[in-house]
DNA sequence: TGCCAGGGCTGGG
DNA sequence: CCCAGCCATGGC
């Protein structure tokens, strides 16, 4: 049984780690010498490009990569992703500009309290949060040698166990008293998130959009990045200056007319053509992608 | 410094 | 339905 750092290569073609761990969708990514190490569930795990794929190291044992592969969804035919998508200018323009770019399938409760600390906060803001977070509430990990101490994701249970004060201290300001409402009321039953992409896509936004401080925006991440609904759109400042900009140039779309038109004209993968918006509005402009 | 950030809720037209 | 104001906090 190997303790120390044991390794793998994930099969994969169209991967780029850059574009997929640092989008915006997942919040626990850095880039170190090179490699981009974060937290998978309760494993550190370091990833860097390989030939024909990606090396992926992790504290072992592990006999058995499929929660790795399961995660950065490395099985996804990208190709026939980027071929639903709708025939425009501004679409060519982002599988261009976000070439390699995938979707993560995350833990759906680090997803939903990721989001629910994400309203009106920049993506660096977000981050130093959850690591905050993740540093007063987590579990200790096992970390490679030379690195320092890591913690997973707090358990909703572990947060429901803890104060306002103390979420406040981790920089979260009126968030707090949502995201322990929401710690409570997974902790306790009342939302079984591991069941939620079984269920009809609108069936499952209706029960996240219960909780409070979770609207349509926060409830459509949690959809896409937590539980693979494809169709999930998740609609921010960007994206909407996006669509405005790129589809509406000459008058804004009211509100109603917006949602209309990113659930009916992206197609069947339109939850992948958003962050490929999302990463192109952000980027563009900017030489490299390499901020954080 | 003031503006803005992967929003949501509330109260008023 | 639509909109303004508000909610904390820090980067730029």
């Amino acid at each position: 049984m190997n303790l120390g750092i044991v390794s793998c290569h994930i099969p994969a073609r169209d991967y780029d780690l850059a574009a997929t761990l640092d989008c915006g969708q997942a919040f626990r990514w850095t880039l170190r010498d090179g490699a981009w190490e974060g937290v998978v569930g309760s494993r550190w795990v370091r990833l860097r490009a390989a030939p024909e794929g990606i090396q992926a190291e992790t504290m072992g044992p592990a006999d058995d990569w499929a929660w790795l592969k399961f995660h950065l969804q490395s099985d996804v035919d990208l190709g026939s992703v980027i071929l639903s998508f709708p025939d425009d200018a501004v679409m060519r323009a982002s599988v261009i500009a976000c070439r390699g770019l995938r979707l993560l399938r995350q833990d759906p409760w680090e997803c939903l309290a990721s989001f629910i600390l994400s309203s009106t906060k920049q993506i660096v803001q977000i981050r130093q949060i959850i690591g905050l977070l993740c540093l007063r509430f987590g579990e200790r990990i096992p970390a490679p040698p030379g690195s320092g101490p890591l913690y997973d994701f707090p358990t909703a249970e572990r947060l429901a166990a803890s104060t306002e004060a103390e979420l406040r201290d981790c920089q979260m300001g009126f968030r707090a008293p949502n995201l322990l409402a929401a710690a409570r009321f997974v902790a306790g039953g009342g939302l079984d998130l591991q069941r939620l992409h079984t269920l009809p896509v609108a069936e499952a936004r209706g029960k996240l959009i219960e909780l409070r401080g979770v609207g349509e925006k926060i409830a459509n991440c949690v959809l896409l990045f937590g539980c693979g609904f494809q169709q999930a759109f998740p609609v921010d400042v960007w994206v909407r200056k996006a669509i405005r900009e790129l589809y509406f140039p000459k008058r804004r779309p009211a509100p109603r007319r917006l949602a209309k038109f990113v659930d009916t004209y992206f197609g069947t993968h339109s939850g992948y053509a958003q962050q490929y918006l999302f990463h192109y509005m952000r980027t563009r402009g900017k030489s490299r992608v390499s901020d954080r």
